[in-house]
DNA sequence: GCGCTATATGTACGTTCGTACACAAGATGA
DNA sequence: TCATCTTGTGTACGAACGTACATATAGCGC
């Protein structure tokens, strides 16, 4: 009884990606604190040994796994950003950013606030999300001056967030209204 | 041994109230999922038995201390808006929401995340949440127009989460810069 | 084939958790 | 004074937790 013959090992180089991705679903599920070794494991469908082969502790999954996030998000920021060519361009990309389903999805907001506090208890976290609020401000430093690409930033985040809770969402004229006023003096 | 004579009952009329403001506590240093009845009975100095006798269960002690929250965050916002006689005052009130200590101090911050992402998988709180923004945009309505108000919202809430992440704060001038903007078209 | 190493897994241990519940004591009315 | 109700408390129990560790198998040089 001490060992189990169905148990076979098979090789699997992906595994550590697995769990990182099924860690993120548990998170949105539970929540960080709520986030434990077994539920993990079943998530993605290993056995419990493996989460402490793979990963040195909780923290340390945590730590990857939201690493995976702020790159994600800066990616996706800075990949439609990326597109423009010109300032009105650029304006359409930040409209399609708030209005569409780039940024805003109920999971990656989720993703974000469990981010935003976990940073804030982690201080080497913080650190990697200071780089992808500057990746965000150099990707729109193409077409803004500073102080317009942190007024930016910090409405793509508002409006995301209250977006999520309002009742009724705003259209792409009203976003666009918006950021033209914000950018205003730039041209 | 069944009965311990030095446990003398006191009668405590603020103890609930007590046991919610050390929850928020507790929930600060240790995140939603990591408040139990053990650390907030030992945080405000009660009983474990005591929790279950005042709170239907941990949902309703978070319950409970989020709507706290929104309730002191709402209140903070409207009354310092509610100083304001005109436009003009109106953005000095704006500018010390965003750059004073009135909204942005760590701990309301980090509560904020926390209730956000407990809003999101509770939609009773997101109802509260709600009112919660309407009573800001209404407050606000004194002076703008509502999609103002609803930019304006959105910039105080990015500008807030942003401020407490970037290496360096905006100081009120510019601040003001980007509030004047936003509101051009009103006046 | 045959050790050897890196990879992988099941289980056990001590801790902490939420909750139930028997019980103690001040308060109250007769 | 005493029965009764409200308020308050200590403890016990089953479940879930992180982690350590003995064990097992695949890959591979020889």
């Amino acid at each position: 009884m001490s060992s189990n013959p169905s148990a076979i090992r098979r090789p699997d180089p992906d595994r550590k990606q697995r769990i990182i991705n099924a860690a993120l679903d548990v998170i949105v599920e539970y929540g960080v604190q709520g986030t434990t070794h077994r539920r993990v494991a079943k998530a993605a469908g290993v056995p419990l040994g493996s989460m402490t082969y793979h990963f040195n502790g909780m923290d340390d999954l945590l730590h990857l796994a939201f690493t995976q996030v702020a790159h994600a998000s800066s990616a996706a920021f800075v990949g439609r950003l990326a597109e423009a060519g010109n300032r009105e361009e650029a304006i359409q990309a930040l409209v399609d950013i708030i209005a569409g389903n780039i940024w805003s999805t109920p999971r990656t907001l989720l993703l974000s606030y469990e981010l935003y506090a976990f940073a804030a208890r982690k201080p080497e976290l913080a650190a990697i999300m200071r780089d992808w609020m500057q990746a965000s401000r150099e990707a729109l430093g193409r077409f803004f001056d500073p102080l317009t690409c942190r007024a930016l930033d910090a409405l793509v985040e508002g409006m995301g967030i209250h977006g999520s809770v309002a009742p009724a969402r705003l259209d792409r004229g009203q976003i666009e209204d918006i950021i033209r006023r914000l950018c205003a003096p730039c041209g």
